[in-house]
DNA sequence: ACGTGGCTCG
């Protein structure tokens, strides 16, 4: 130990070494604290064992682990303590390999262990392997530690992140007492597996058991009664959350309310929360972005995001992924481009997930080649990625290219997982290619192990519809060993009004009707098809029953960008919004259409005249959003 | 001098 030129601590007495102690918060670099090191070695106070370890625990806080070793092997005689500050500063400095070895020497030298190494050691294995986590279980069994207050929750928590819940089970119901600490990691174990029903159930015992809720309990609880689309019960949790003083102050369990309710379609409740909570961050606005997005009001969406730039909140790749699915959603190259723009002069790192959103962002707004070019630069890509490009050659109609790109995935040994399978099977479902449809469908179950989902046979029956194939769209859903969705056969109503199946038709559509689903969609195709085949009674009768079951046909629609304006078209009976410009090119259009047989099969021409019919479009005109 | 967790994206 050499030390400095100059002396910034004067020479102390070896007895009071109480003086040593109160320089360390005076040490602000390294080279303060070797200098301290020193003095403690010249007093030969390192046979201290709270100096030795003040001075190891600070060297790791100063990001010197070697340092701090040094200071650790060099006290001659170490309690616990110490060893439990080297544990405790290897963990945190993310050298989990140490931890173990160490533990080894630790017990090589003592017949005991305690709940703090114990924890130590658990939070190491966590980010290393069940194997050894299971090893230091049964250590902490061996010597009755099992259950204690901090032992326990540190081992579900280990089991848990190393996938293992059954185990975190175990210990969760050998614990004699609930606590909120276990019953919090417990349900965030649960939570982590998609297992909501469970974390209800876990809520439930801890109100028959009248265990308190923590905040990360309440955290998995609103977590869970968003997925399963449950605000009622969320607005009650809410309530019980305020009522426990849980709420204050508390950003997490605001923002996975807030991300509750979004889920569960409770927009307007989602605002007020929204507009209450006293500081936002980045990850609150984000989840207003991404939900909006994800509802399909992606205009919101864009307006929120350029309000949360207001508030100066720099986004990151989460926040910038779920603004291009708006781009994407609205359709709007421009909006999508401009959001590229902001990303690129903001110098702002997108990650996987995000490049994925831009690609796709191109591919869903038509510009296929920028789509590419994004994809083809991307220095990773994973199984998503590879399922956006597929995919977006295959809404281009460009299933060469799906079919390439499929092979130079596998080449690269990518796996493809079952969406990949869906834009496969739609692309060539779309083309028309039913060869090498059926081929696709066998090899995913034959080749990767994948099950075919409704989507999956969905796909498959549109491609036998499509190609006139009927029988073979009934064998196939009669096989199914899966029962068919309401997709299924709605794929099969299409096809059935494709090639004017009136009476199959009925029936697919009685079958739709016993499934309880949005019918409305059901009874407008059903009543097309008897016009198509201009049984004009049926179509009354269709049309009356929805009346009687007072059903609104769901609302759709679309839109594009013309001069910096959003145009909605949405259908509507004001159609005083209409610009007589668009109008009057629509029909131009409509007629050209028509011409050259734009739909791809001939019977499919009466859509034209429907969507003709249908000029009841209002549309309605938002600006570009700038940023 | 050492110990138990939580939110947003394809």
């Amino acid at each position: 130990m050499t030390l400095g030129t100059r002396r910034l601590f004067p020479t102390i007495d070896a007895s009071k070494s109480v003086d040593l102690h109160s320089l360390f918060p005076h040490c602000n670099s390294l080279r303060h604290l070797q200098q301290l090191h020193a003095q403690i070695l010249i007093h030969g106070i390192h046979l201290s064992n709270l100096l030795g370890s003040k001075l190891a625990d600070s060297y790791f806080a100063s990001g010197h682990s070697h340092y701090a070793r040094q200071a650790f092997d060099q006290m001659p005689s170490k309690n616990p303590q110490s060893w439990n500050t080297m544990l405790s500063g290897y963990l945190n400095t993310n050298t989990f390999s140490e931890i173990l070895p160490l533990y080894q020497l630790y017990r090589a030298e003592n017949q005991n262990t305690n709940s703090y190494s114990l924890v130590f050691i658990i939070r190491a294995c966590t980010k290393l392997s069940l194997k050894e986590g299971k090893s230091i279980h049964s250590e902490a069994i061996k010597f009755g530690l099992e259950t204690n207050t901090y032992v326990s929750p540190s081992l579900i928590n280990m089991y848990h992140e190393l996938g293992s819940l059954e185990d975190a089970e175990k210990v969760f119901k050998q614990a004699p007492l609930l606590n909120p600490t276990i019953c919090g990691l417990m349900m965030k174990g649960y939570s982590k597996a998609s297992m909501d029903l469970e974390v209800v159930e876990c809520f439930d015992k801890m109100k028959e058991l009248r265990v308190q809720l923590n905040p990360c309990a309440a955290v998995c609880l609103a977590r869970a009664f968003g997925n399963l689309a449950a605000a009622k019960q969320g607005r009650a949790i809410h309530a019980l959350f305020i009522k426990s003083a849980l709420m204050a102050s508390n950003v997490y369990l605001q923002t996975s309310l807030l991300d509750m309710y979004m889920k569960s379609g409770f927009i307007e409740c989602a605002h007020k929360l929204f507009g209450e909570l006293p500081c936002k961050d980045i990850v609150s606005w984000s989840t207003m972005v991404a939900r909006l997005a994800q509802c399909g009001r992606g205009y919101e969406s864009l307006l929120t995001f350029q309000g949360m730039l207001e508030e100066s909140i720099i986004p990151n790749a989460v926040t910038l992924s779920s603004v291009l699915l708006a781009c994407s959603h609205l359709g709007s190259l421009l909006q999508g481009k401009s959001t590229h723009g902001y990303i690129l002069r903001h110098g702002i790192e997108l990650d996987i997930v995000a490049y994925t959103a831009l690609l796709d962002m191109y591919a869903k707004c038509g510009s296929i080649d920028m789509a590419y070019k994004v994809f083809d630069q991307m220095q990773q890509r994973n199984i998503f990625t590879w399922t956006a490009m597929i995919g977006g050659f295959g809404m281009h109609g460009m299933v060469s290219r799906v079919l390439d790109l499929f092979h130079q995935m596998r080449l690269v040994n990518e796996m493809p997982n079952s969406v990949t399978f869906v834009s496969l099977l739609s692309a060539l479902s779309h083309s028309g290619s039913v060869q090498k449809g059926i081929e696709c469908f066998k090899s995913m179950n034959r080749d990767y192990g994948l099950s075919a989902t409704n989507e999956h046979y969905s796909c498959m029956v549109d491609l036998f519809g499509r190609a006139g194939l009927i029988e073979e769209a009934e064998t196939l859903i009669k096989n199914m060993p899966i029962e068919p969705s309401a997709s299924v056969w709605g794929a099969l109503l299409g096809a059935c009004r494709i090639h004017k199946h009136g009476e199959l038709a009925e029936q697919v559509a009685n079958k739709l009707f016993a499934l309880d689903h949005d019918m409305s969609d059901t009874h407008v195709l059903l009543s097309n098809i008897y016009g198509a085949s201009e049984t004009w009674e049926m179509v009354k009768k269709t049309r009356e029953k929805m009346n009687e079951r007072d059903l609104q046909k769901t609302l759709g629609f679309s839109s594009i960008e013309v001069d910096k304006k959003v145009y909605v078209f949405g259908v509507c009976d004001t159609s005083k919004s209409w610009d007589s410009r668009i109008a009057g090119l629509w029909n131009v259009l409509s007629i050209h259409m028509k011409e050259i047989s734009f739909i791809d099969f001939q019977s499919r021409e009466n859509d034209v005249d429907e969507v003709i019919e249908e000029i009841v479009y209002g549309c309605t005109q938002k600006f570009a959003i700038t940023f």
